[in-house]
DNA sequence: CGCGTCCTTGACACCAGTCAAGCGTTGTGG
DNA sequence: CCACAACGCTTGACTGGTGTCAAGGACGCG
């Protein structure tokens, strides 16, 4: 039963046994989150961390016409805004989409953290570039991809970042989003999201039921999603930079 | 003549006199770059951190179907790759639009920064927020406002930014952007843009002729994008969190 | 067991893309 | 200093991908 921050930060740098054992520490009082419940909303001035620990939970905007946009997905292991303090308040909204297993860190821990474990320092700082990285991908998709390759892309990705977090069972994973929901991440209506999920069915590609998502031909996914998986930092440690502390 | 780094970090933190003349000093030496010239291309592992003093640079992703999509645009004052050491290698390009005058800060300067002038590294944070803010609103456009509305949008952005680093005049600003350079921001063929320009110049917001982009109608122009400036978090400094150095 | 939420399907409308052509500006070399 | 080439802007006609509207069906929760 691995730990998804930990699992996940070993991806970012390398952990001593004592990183690992003080990360186990942090994570373990959760508080039990019920789906679609709003974690922090949009002109908040957070004074915690928030981190995921199971269930998926999203950044998102309402815009003033009612419209809804998704601009994150937030993983087992993943931290929701560690840094926004600088800013003062939230330009955005953070909630649940499945129940989730939340864990509040105050900001003295993070501080500790800072201070005192770098490996941990360089993890979270990786943590946070991959998320940029992610949204500057999903950037590219709305601009430049049709609606098929979008979903396809958006589909190899969280099956991956699932995989990272140690979530994935075999070639299938839990993936509690509606179509709607895929619908306001991706800009598409929920009608042409139905149409395209189908249409990837058909090719063999996938199996999208009871909130089960099962990958069954990966690389064909890959293909059809145009998805190429360098913008997830995922490399083995000897091939990163060689850094430097940033600050 | 202000200074666009002073002019734009001074809206982060409140400088001293010594910052200022720190960072006055840091941004002296100039490259000249020529318009449609890489600074930096995907999968290079930078070692400095560049920085925009005039002109106007971009971020953009290029495709297997040479389709090309842009990320964010570097006005005078912006940083380039703060951060992006800590990745190991670049997974987007920066590119020349207009021709920059363009500063190569090594990392050691930008270590001394952070090590010894607290409020320049907040202030450089508070960039990279606003950087990362910004990405996401663009995001929200993409995903769920018309092609119009999105126009409008980025006028209203590039506008206020300019401002903020000094380099407006009156309601005119330099914009050396073509029309399909907007496509490929804003996910639209020229064509499209084209037709969007000739709407906002019919209603009377804008004039856009010979790289001047004239702004008649700013209410008006925030109104037709949807355009609410909260998310660049330009407010005076007693409004913004107590803050907390973090690390 | 029944009601609500989510999924699915079809018909139709419209925003935005593509193709094609002409024109104005700019910059460059003879 | 002019001529021409390259590039960017503009316009029209047609196409096509996605949105909208509408209705029925399948789960799943209470």
């Amino acid at each position: 039963m691995p730990n998804p921050l930990v699992s996940k930060l070993s991806h970012g740098a390398s952990l001593s046994e004592a990183d690992v054992a003080r990360l186990t520490e942090i994570s373990a009082p959760m508080a039990k989150v019920p789906p679609h419940t709003d974690l922090i909303r949009e002109g908040d001035r957070p004074d915690k961390v928030q981190l995921v620990m199971s269930g998926i939970a999203c950044r998102y905007k309402i815009l003033p016409d009612g419209g809804r946009q998704i601009m994150a997905f937030l993983l087992p292991g993943d931290i929701c805004d560690l840094h926004v303090t600088l800013l003062g308040h939230m330009d955005h909204s953070i909630a649940t989409v499945s129940a989730c297993d939340v864990v509040a860190i105050p900001r003295d821990t993070i501080l500790e953290l800072t201070n005192h474990h770098p490996a941990i320092t360089r993890a979270l700082w990786w943590s946070t570039l991959v998320d940029e990285a992610i949204l500057r991908e999903w950037l590219v998709g709305m601009g430049q991809r049709s609606a098929e390759k979008r979903l396809a892309h958006l589909f190899c990705e969280i099956f991956l970042r699932m995989q990272v977090a140690g979530m994935a069972n075999g070639n299938s994973i839990l993936f509690p989003l509606t179509q709607s929901e895929l619908g306001d991440t991706l800009g598409l209506s929920v009608v042409h999201v139905n149409r395209m999920i189908q249409n990837l069915r058909e090719d063999g590609l996938i199996s999208l039921d009871r909130k089960v998502l099962e990958v069954h031909d990966m690389p064909g996914l890959m293909r059809a999603g145009g998805f190429d998986p360098n913008y997830l930092h995922l490399r083995k440690s000897e091939e990163r930079g060689v850094l430097g502390a940033v600050s």
